[in-house]
DNA sequence: TTTAAACCCTATAAAAAAGATAGGGTTTAT
DNA sequence: ATAAACCCTATCTTTTTTATAGGGTTTAAA
């Protein structure tokens, strides 16, 4: 399951989305419309921008704005920057590989192959959905 | 990611797949070659037993052992029972559905309804790929 | 040029989940 | 009879997640 903050990630990204008439807005408005604490999706955002998927503007009219378009923001982008891996082992991790601490050879671990596989659709599937996907509902 | 249950739960699967011509098989023996708790272990096997997977003998002589058919088996059987949901919402989850605090409308909410459609594809590698897919690496 | 609005940063803490341990009871093959 | 192995419940530790707090910095506009 996705952690909250990836679920606000997200909530934040579609309300950005659905604002990018205006210039830029407020965390405060994103937070109070879906009840999340302020400084909290503060940190979130602050991601996001790290990132490179957002924008902002200091000072009195400030704010934040999406920086990419929505068809260029895929699930697996977000999930990753916020969750971490989306294999489901971190010894097929292409991100954050780790070796496994059960696994005595990697090379001759069945479990190891077919979650290479399982990885391999899943992404295609997270890389194919992108934010456009979300606000065309 | 996995779980470490799940993680031990799958090599215990492949374990007793590699040995289903032996009538039973010690739970010391799956833990000592893979550096598990021997007691963390039997939860995890108890927890196949009930679900129907593995079947046991006590007594001297005693074990566990494969009930089902290794392609009988498919990864999302052993996900759901040791973490859960498969699903990246709640909301979505076909076996432990809950509603979204943040959303105020799932009819309404665009994550929801992608959300949807990534469990769908999901759920289809997951129940693809199978014991049987582990053990033939 | 002051000031208010908003971004930016660090540290800490509460809550929940995961991971593991302990100890004893019950069953059964030899 | 007894040792080997399964079965059950409770507790504890560690890690991760989810926040909270408080203050500093930047900037647009009055």
């Amino acid at each position: 399951m996705l952690s909250k903050k990836t679920k606000y990630a997200l909530h934040a990204l579609t309300y950005l989305g659905k604002h990018r008439e205006e210039k830029t807005v407020l965390i405060h408005d994103i937070a109070e419309e879906h009840g999340i604490s302020h400084k909290f999706l503060e940190n979130i955002l602050l991601e996001l921008k790290k990132a490179g998927l957002l924008g902002s503007k200091k000072g009195k009219g400030g704010g934040y704005y999406l920086i990419k378009e929505p068809q260029d923001i895929p699930l697996s982008k977000v999930i990753r920057l916020l969750d971490g891996p989306i294999a489901l082992l971190p010894c097929v991790s292409l991100n954050y590989y780790e070796p496994c601490a059960e696994c005595k050879s990697e090379v001759e671990c069945g479990i190891n192959k077919v979650m290479i596989q399982v990885r391999d659709e899943t992404l295609k599937i997270l890389e194919n959905k992108t934010l456009q996907d979300i606000l065309e509902k």
